[in-house]
DNA sequence: TTGAAGACTGAACACTGTTTATCTCGACCA
DNA sequence: TGGTCGAGATAAACAGTGTTCAGTCTTCAA
């Protein structure tokens, strides 16, 4: 009896359309001015139809932001083949991280900047996805410790905590277009890179900690019901963001 | 003959109660939800009022974000008068930045994350200050440069750029809440300020320039219309922003 | 053949920023 | 004092938004 499974791929079908007229409107014009009502029009649907398929715009944009994690992946994972030491391999890879940033800033906006869109916690799809990243580049990092690139004293989870954090700053700069005419974005995220690296070398000593039990870290957190398990890419669904709740 | 004075003082006062209503708004539940119908309501005038006052809801949000360049001018200034040496004036002023941020994220969201809104030219209202906010900035450093405490190598426009870049990742992943809960949003911002000024110590070589002549870089830049002369807290006026232009 | 389940739609609700025609009222001049 | 002019305020409308809901229509199993 094929008759689920022809139904199953017709839903998937459709599904998928939604995804591509989505990512169609939104790579060209910035996820903000993605509609519901253009993307029905799209694929020659009425609004309401699409709310069979996904609940909430944001939630589109959450299979979105998950695209851009896998995409975000593939291009980390490229750069850096022609390096030789581990920290020219850490630059490398978050030099991408920032590239990716100018290259897709749709995309990345919807990843990193922007409020209430990603709600990343462990029950999302992408979260064993977000977690191999991050410990990919957690491991980059010891790799180039034991190669002696960087000094013993650094811990690996904060330093890639701290290149994270550094580099957004130049990304967002560069996004939202913050310099004045003439500066050079690239230059900018390029010594930003270079300093936060060189004073990883100088041996600083870091205060950042990382919460490896998150059950426990959930529990001791203030507002733990919302707080959840966000994390790099995600944040807690905001008290009151859902407009048509009350 | 007071009429036009009194006329003068009236129009200031209702300028100054729709700003009144759109801060109270604007600092409780974020700038997103702030609306001309809310403001409307606040002052007891009709929507359209408003338009006689502001040109669009944006302008509103112009003259806020240069309150917010008075208030974190403030703050930065406050900031460091029990240091003995520039570098650390340096970094108390740039942590001052980072809390800036935390404590006042509406204002921090509408001066340097979020797309579109503050419209910072040379023509703005603000633009001076910013300016002078800028120069303090550079001259501390090189401050801190002539007492030895950074090598003469630096390029104190450069640092100023990266110091700034550098914070503006820790301020947006504390405005959005990407952290897992149990990690600490100011030891990873204090991790990267102590980074980037050991980075700085180490004595990198920067390859960012400023363009110190605007005039030039204007007409010597790609789109020199539409990006004016931005700066930090400005951007560019997006093409297409305004819905109801065409 | 019947009934249930699912997909889809049109219309509506409650919003948004902004524009326009209209009206009111105070100020000025004859 | 009476008339006129103009600034300021408004109601209503326009075009858009996300979302919900009652109803229709198709498909499929019993």
């Amino acid at each position: 009896m094929g008759t689920k499974e022809r139904h199953d791929r017709e839903r998937q079908a459709v599904t998928a359309s939604i995804l591509n007229a989505a990512r169609d409107l939104f790579v060209a014009e910035g996820y903000q001015s993605v509609s519901i009502r253009k993307i029905a029009e799209r694929i020659e649907y009425s609004p309401a139809a699409i709310y069979s398929y996904f609940a909430s715009r944001d939630d589109i944009f959450l299979a979105l932001a998950e695209e851009g994690f896998h995409r975000l992946d593939e291009k980390v994972r490229a750069a850096g083949a022609d390096t030789t030491t581990a920290v020219d391999l850490v630059r490398a890879r978050w030099w991408a991280f920032y590239e990716f940033s100018q290259e897709q800033p749709a995309y990345f906006e919807l990843m990193f900047v922007d409020r209430s869109v990603p709600r990343i916690t462990q029950q999302w799809d992408g979260f064993e996805l977000l977690q191999r990243m991050l410990s990919e580049a957690v491991s980059t990092i010891q790799r180039a410790i034991d190669e002696g690139g960087f000094p013993t004293t650094v811990n690996p989870n904060a330093a890639m905590h701290m290149l994270w954090a550094c580099l957004i700053g130049p990304a967002v700069i560069g996004i939202r277009h913050r310099l004045a005419s003439g500066e050079d974005y690239d230059a900018l995220a390029r010594d930003v890179l270079d300093a936060t690296i060189a004073g990883l070398k100088a041996g600083i000593t870091t205060s950042f900690v990382s919460c490896k039990c998150p059950e426990e870290g959930i529990a001791g957190a203030p507002d733990a019901d919302r707080a959840d398990f966000a994390r790099l890419g995600g944040s807690p669904v905001p008290a009151g963001v859902r407009r048509h709740e009350s």
